[in-house]
DNA sequence: CTAGCATATAATGATATGCTTATATACGCA
DNA sequence: TGCGTATATAAGCATATCATTATATGCTAG
């Protein structure tokens, strides 16, 4: 009895699905740390713009991120607010730091910065 | 940094993919506390036996849970030794008990026990 | 207004998933 | 041995998933 929250069964295994994919998955574990946009995401998984925007989709659907357009831009961030995201932080916070993805994003100079 | 341990993307998205459904997860929640045979599975979830048995091949393909026959049975169990048991068990934690679908097998007298 | 870039949506196709039915295998008991 | 029960595997099918290409929309700058 350690845990005072529990996430229903079947809500859970809908958000483990969609976390069950290692583009989303890095996706969430990204956006963790860093706000990105569509053509960041584009660049660090080296897939086409209409795969990720539809990943982000998904993401977005069940309201896992939040998108805002800044300008040409659209940025998504984590939902913090969502019901569940201490369970999926509980998640992400297992897994791997990928900062290289970023750095790397920078070094090139595509990292997007508007304002 | 307070996990000193992380589980690899990939490896951690092709186990959230298996947990991803709703069978399988709630397979491996009852597991956690419970040694459960195929045919109780069968009860439980209402599903013919061999779709219960490929969920089970899925978990145990990837080590998840062990098997072993005893009589004309084959129990299941979690296995605790699997190298991302941790990350396993703390998403298993946050779910909620199944101790209903036990209760029920043992009122219907299909709970199978066997020594 | 128009051109160009960022993003979203639609249509399509290959592959994966999760069930079903039919059949094979394994064990226990008479 | 042969039968009944428990489980596994094979084959087939409907649907889901994830990518692609083509196209539409939205914003900014000239």
């Amino acid at each position: 009895m350690n845990t005072l929250v529990t996430v229903d069964l079947q809500r859970a295994s809908r958000l483990l699905k969609l976390l069950g994919d290692p583009t989303r998955l890095t996706m969430m574990k990204l956006l963790k740390s860093h706000e990105c946009c569509v053509c960041e995401f584009v660049a660090i998984f080296k897939m086409s713009q209409p795969a990720i925007s539809q990943h982000l989709r998904k993401l977005r659907d069940i309201e896992l991120v939040k998108e805002e357009r800044r300008g040409q831009w659209v940025f998504f961030s984590i939902n913090e607010d969502h019901e569940d995201y201490p369970f999926i932080q509980s998640i992400l916070e297992q897994l791997p730091e990928q900062n290289e993805s970023i750095a790397e994003l920078e070094a090139q100079g595509l990292r997007i910065c508007c304002e």
